[in-house]
DNA sequence: TTGATCCTTCCAATGATGGGAAGGTCAAGG
DNA sequence: CCTTGACCTTCCCATCATTGGAAGGATCAA
């Protein structure tokens, strides 16, 4: 099988299981005279594998760990255990400060009688407001990324009460 | 007041200061004859806005376009309010995609003896399990930077049925 | 044989931020 | 006056996972 069969069949791009090999997740495979990598079956196992856990949140570099784990044929499953549910707090905590944020902001949002008058206590909100704690460096990963081209936007001089 | 005491005063560091000024978001500042930024309280106080509005996860680029709405006098609330609650929602999509990724595997180590055998339903449940429809792009960056030293991992060979 | 489609490697970009090097500037104290 | 240390400048590099593309070789079907 050749890589796009095999990107193909587990789900995994192209581009990113020749990434996995170079980073050592994954062996180095076979390769044919061209030098043309060579999957089995249980190769498109092993990236559907990896791609699950990708799904599920786990970095790469965790993922290492799950595997390495697996590999070692006396883990105990408490190691995993502890994996999993050390995961599973910090997603539920990431969960957590996004919904905070978005709590935040629809309470701004709410304020805002949104008609055609400039006034706008979203924005006044953002300029005075008292935000509570900053969220972790992670959550804020979370800002954009959605849709709508950008437009000019230079600070000169904003209102210093809004 | 030199950069630094921006920075301290704002919340942003002077990378990002400098960051900032050089992708467009704030002007260029007045400088000294030796070359050194010089910001006034106003400063400071845009400053303060774009570190508010980072921290309810806008990304640079929404703030931009927060940024074009405030200076433009003839702007409607309804446009600052339709990002607003654009945001929101996408917070609260990413934040719901979070929590299912934690319930689910939450859900595969309930299943964890957690004892010393190696009978792990985690990884079996990551080998072989039917995951919900995957997350979207943007969620799946949450999945590691939590700690703990790397581990060797090279997937040479894992169990076809764990 | 030709053209389409694969494969290879290498390089670059993304977003927001931190780290650091090499060098200039400034204020205070000896 | 000169040194010291703290600050500033620009420039480059790294992160993390992923995508994109270019240049060139391989394979396959017509």
């Amino acid at each position: 099988m050749n890589i796009g069969q095999a990107a193909e069949a587990s789900g995994v791009s192209a581009k990113m299981i020749r990434y996995y090999e170079s980073i050592g997740l994954i062996a180095r495979t076979v390769r044919t005279e061209a030098g043309y990598r060579v999957y089995s079956e249980n190769d498109v196992h092993n990236l559907r594998f990896i791609r699950r856990a990708r799904d599920l949140g786990f970095s790469v570099e965790r993922i290492g760990e799950l595997v390495s784990l697996w590999r070692d044929r006396s883990r105990a499953s408490t190691d995993v255990k502890r994996l999993a549910l050390d995961h599973v707090a910090a997603l539920e905590q990431k969960a957590a400060e996004l919904q905070a944020m978005a709590d935040t902001l629809r309470h701004l949002a709410e304020h805002c009688r949104g008609d055609d008058r400039p006034e706008c206590p979203i924005i006044a909100g953002l300029a005075a407001g008292d935000l509570p704690s900053p969220p972790s460096r992670t959550a804020r990963k979370f800002g954009g990324s959605i849709g709508r081209p950008p437009a000019e936007h230079v600070i000169d001089d904003l209102p210093t009460k809004a």
